[in-house]
DNA sequence: ATAGGGTTAG
């Protein structure tokens, strides 16, 4: 006869949940009477192995229960994360039994995941009016991670206070309470006093709490000392505290500090590798990430979704599109391109290596798309200039429910303006009312810059005039939109407003709008006055978008020489605005001497810019030297450059006329410049369509 | 019997 004695014995010995069900279901085949000491060690084998039903239908049965059967309970709900009922079994306990310093912790950590602050509160007033249980470390602890879920670091701080002698992890749940309420200078404070009072009583787990606190503050030198602490104590062996190290330097920049921690790292996980792979990709090191890359699958580690990303950043970064693609199929093979941030940085890496219509194709595949996979197509179709299809994902994303943010918005507008079209411009701008989304002065402006492009100089100032406090960046744009409608003595009259008036000082942007607006009107002295003023009243080192323009000032009044020796005396480097501002005026005034330097210039500059071939190309062409047409010609063939098509739009009521107008089929350019004459002046009347740019020859 | 963290990404 087997005796109960023996059966528990036998339970014990149990290393499967199956193996103790066979065992029970035995006893009770046997007819063993349960005594409750049976009983709970029953509940207690059953709940280490996680079997939530057997574990409850034997205490639900027990005629008796003791806390300690109370706290198995509790505790098996909560590793099974059902908070809710582990805290519903705790109000139960109450009506029979007093929680004790077991029961406590267990009950406020299921709070803390809830946020339930009131329940915890309660909690907390219970352990007050309990002698002996106020004290106990383990409830400190749990009190204070409770408050700091709960986002009550005040809280947190007074039961703190009330541990005369507090221990390591009392310190840390400090430290980590305020890293993870985003307030790392107070938990560098609290990590500070802690090695005072503690000496040298330090762990691992203290650390990662600290180095994740320096990742926000972006602090690198209480970073490098932690990084001295790890090894000073041996902690150099355990994984994530590196892992955490290497991705502060990763987050800071210091890919030296990355990669020597990286070299003398003796385990490296997953993680190792994407947090240095991360750390190049971001930081201008996109071959050497991909170098990584490879070394890392060569060693045999399975990528995985993070690891890939980065990988996919790094192509982004360095424009290689054949590795994208190759990671794309690796993506692919792991079933990982569904992924919706997979998905994304696949799109923003074809995007940034000038294939738009596989970036397209990723997002069409896509079966859930989020507010950041819109954004970022949109985003990436206003890099490539498809102004058209831009359009179309932005109706898209509102039929998708999808909330466009205010970046959305200033890039459409800015995509309304390339268009042209008015209606576009002001039914966005109602939507944008409609839906409230969160306005800015970058909103505003994009919108007052969008109404002016589109010929509605007076929209534009009706916004202007909407907005009470504008900031400099408002009254910019609206010098722009004076300036882009010729109208230079209304832009500078303002422009004296502002500076007179409000205490607004203007910056580098003022200045290029204001700037354009002389050059526009040709106010050529206004002009030169102004540029004066920016440098000697209000010290601004001008950039080569002013310069530029100053160029462009000079030389539309055919003063050609005196652009050149404005060029001559700029100190520093000649930009591209400056010698295209060169290049258009000779043009004008068929200068081809200075038109052939400016473009020549240009070829140095952007090697790999076509349309500037082109130009000189055309200059030659129009000099009759033959044999440097042929020479630049060959040029671009040997580099394999493309052509990029010029596109003119026309866009008539709700017809919309497309014409590809390449340099090649100078027929088809007449044809359209004929058209567009014909129709410019109904047009202005009946549509609405004002802004036109026949910029048809700088194919 | 019980505790503090878990890092790389759109």
């Amino acid at each position: 006869m087997i005796t109960a004695e023996l059966f528990l014995k036998l339970f014990q010995q149990c290393k499967t949940g199956k193996c103790l069900t066979q065992l029970h279901s035995h006893t009770i085949k046997s007819g063993l009477t349960h005594n409750t000491l049976f009983a709970a060690k029953l509940v207690e084998l059953y709940s280490n192995f996680t079997l939530i039903q057997t574990t409850r239908k034997l205490f639900d049965e027990m005629p008796h229960r003791t806390v300690y059967i109370w706290n198995l309970i509790l505790k098996c709900y909560y590793r099974e994360k059902n908070y809710k009922e582990s805290l519903v079994l705790f109000s139960q306990m109450f009506s029979s039994q007093k929680p004790d310093l077991y029961t406590i912790p267990i009950a406020l950590k299921s709070c803390a995941v809830l946020k339930a602050l009131e329940f915890g509160e309660i909690i907390h007033g219970f352990v007050k009016k309990s002698d002996g249980i106020g004290t106990n470390l383990f409830v400190g602890s749990a009190l204070i991670e409770f408050y700091s879920k709960c986002g009550e670091m005040d809280n947190a701080l007074c039961v703190f206070e009330e541990y005369p002698v507090p221990d390591t992890v009392i310190w840390t749940t400090m430290i980590t309470g305020y890293e993870q309420n985003n307030e790392p200078k107070q938990a560098l404070e609290f990590f500070s006093q802690m090695v005072r009072a503690q000496q040298n009583v330090l762990d691992p787990v203290t650390l990662i709490s600290v180095v994740s606190a320096c990742v926000q503050m972006l602090n690198i030198n209480v970073g490098r000392s932690v990084h001295g602490f790890m090894i000073r104590f041996g902690f150099d062996n355990v994984l994530s505290l590196s892992n955490a190290l290497l991705n502060l330097y990763g987050k800071t920049g210091f890919l030296n500090y990355a990669a020597n921690l990286f070299k003398t790292m003796e385990k490296k996980d997953v993680i190792s590798w994407g947090s240095v792979i991360s750390c190049y990709a971001h930081h201008g090191s996109g071959k050497e990430a991909l170098d990584l890359f490879d070394m890392m699958i060569s060693k045999g580690i399975e990528p995985n979704v993070v690891v890939l990303i980065s990988a996919l950043q790094a192509c982004e970064a360095i424009r290689n599109l054949e590795v994208g693609k190759r990671i794309h199929e690796i993506a692919a093979r792991k079933r990982f391109d569904l992924n919706i941030m997979i998905s994304t940085a696949l799109i923003d890496m074809y995007m940034n290596c000038s294939s738009p219509y596989e970036a397209i194709n990723v997002f069409e595949r896509m079966q859930v798309k989020d507010s950041v996979c819109y954004s970022n197509l949109l985003c990436g179709c206003h890099h490539n200039g498809m102004w058209y299809k831009s359009m179309e994902i932005f109706k898209n994303m509102l039929a998708s429910e999808v909330k466009p943010s205010s970046v959305d918005m200033v890039k459409i507008f800015t995509v309304c303006s390339e268009l042209g079209v008015l209606q576009y411009t002001s039914c966005i701008h109602g939507f944008a009312i409609k839906l409230g989304v969160e306005n800015n002065s970058y909103l505003s402006a994009s919108l007052i810059e969008s109404y002016a492009k589109c010929g509605s100089l007076d929209d534009s100032i009706g916004v202007f005039n909407g907005i009470k406090d504008g900031d400099v960046v408002i009254w910019s744009s609206v010098f722009a939109a004076y300036g882009l409608h010729g109208k230079g003595h209304e832009a500078l009259e303002l422009f004296n407003q502002m500076i007179k008036h409000t205490p607004i000082k203007p910056n580098d942007v003022s200045f290029v709008s204001i700037l354009s607006a002389c050059s526009h009107a040709g106010l050529v002295k206004e002009g030169i006055d102004t540029f004066n003023m920016m440098v000697n009243v209000y010290n601004q080192n001008p950039n080569s978008k002013h310069y530029g323009i100053m160029v462009d000032l000079l030389g539309r009044i055919g003063e050609l020489d005196k652009a050149m020796e404005f060029i001559e005396q700029i100190q520093g480097p000649v930009g591209a605005n400056e010698w295209g501002s060169l290049l258009g005026a000779s043009r004008i005034y068929q200068n081809t001497q200075m038109g052939e330097v400016a473009a020549r210039k240009l070829v140095e500059l952007d090697p790999n810019q076509t349309g500037h071939y082109i130009l000189l190309s055309n200059i030659y062409a129009v000099d009759e030297k033959w044999d440097n047409v042929a020479e630049v010609r060959k040029v671009v063939k040997e580099r394999k450059l493309k052509k990029v098509s010029g596109q003119s739009v026309i866009e008539l009521r709700d017809e919309v006329c497309s014409f590809i107008a390449n340099d090649r089929s100078h027929q088809n350019c007449e044809l359209i410049y004929e058209l567009l004459m014909s129709l410019e002046g109904k047009m202005k009347e009946e549509c609405n369509v004002n802004s036109m740019d026949f910029s048809l020859h700088e194919a």
